[in-house]
DNA sequence: CCAGAGATATGCT
DNA sequence: GCATATCTCTGGC
């Protein structure tokens, strides 16, 4: 297989829950300073809409050194560490002065001899596969160290629904925020989550 | 299923 | 200073 090509800076400037969708079933890809790489699908992905969004880090206009990436181009990393263990890797979509954003929730290891399709179940345990933390906040998603490109061709049902964690309701919050594969196992406790519509790509 | 622990960077008062 | 956090694991019902 060769080198997987980038997603285009086009597929980050859509609205945020947009590509929050379009981002299942691509490929995240981590190389590590040895040449080698880890790859998952992502099959569950969940949008932060900026300063409307009260459950967004940049609520309110917020502009700190941590969330500095989210005020950038999209297509850059965003990754915080939270209750003092795990680090959550973000997308940050848009561009300059917007700062939204796509948290990545699970995705299945590929090219893995056993399939552990729950070691990347999780925004904590998806940066612990790929072993990501905060230094990686603000790199490109088209780089060296992480790569987001077009997944597999594959079909697939597509669960919409609110999000995990307190989902605050807002002007923005009309659309739906959080995405996934149905029938994964990977899947945070997929209540709550209604089938929304046969996804097909090729 | 649910409550509690775990451990610390961050941002607000 | 202090409360909070886009979470995960474990142990008890």
């Amino acid at each position: 297989m060769g080198e997987p090509k980038p997603l285009p800076v086009a597929f980050y400037r859509r609205a945020t829950a947009e590509v929050a969708r379009a981002l299942l079933g691509c490929r995240l890809t981590r190389r590590f300073a040895d040449g080698s790489t880890r790859s998952v699908i992502l099959v569950e992905t969940e949008a932060y809409l900026g300063v409307e969004d009260r459950a967004a880090h940049t609520w309110g206009g917020r502009r700190t050194p941590r969330v500095a990436p989210m005020w950038g181009e999209g297509g850059h990393a965003y990754v915080y560490f939270v209750y003092g263990m795990h680090y959550c890797l973000n997308v940050v979509t848009q561009r300059e002065g917007v700062p939204e954003a796509v948290l990545l929730r699970a995705g299945i290891p590929e090219g893995e001899k056993s399939p552990g399709l729950l070691v990347a179940s999780g925004p904590g345990r998806l940066c612990r596969y790929l072993a990501i933390d905060s230094s990686l906040s603000g790199v490109t998603l088209s780089g060296p160290d992480l790569l987001l490109s077009r997944g597999p061709r594959m079909r697939f049902d597509v669960l919409v629904g609110p999000r995990v964690g307190v989902d605050y309701a807002g002007p923005a919050a009309a659309w739906p925020l959080r995405f996934a594969v149905a029938g994964c196992p990977a899947v945070t406790r997929p209540k709550g989550l209604k089938l929304e519509r046969l996804e097909v790509r090729e």
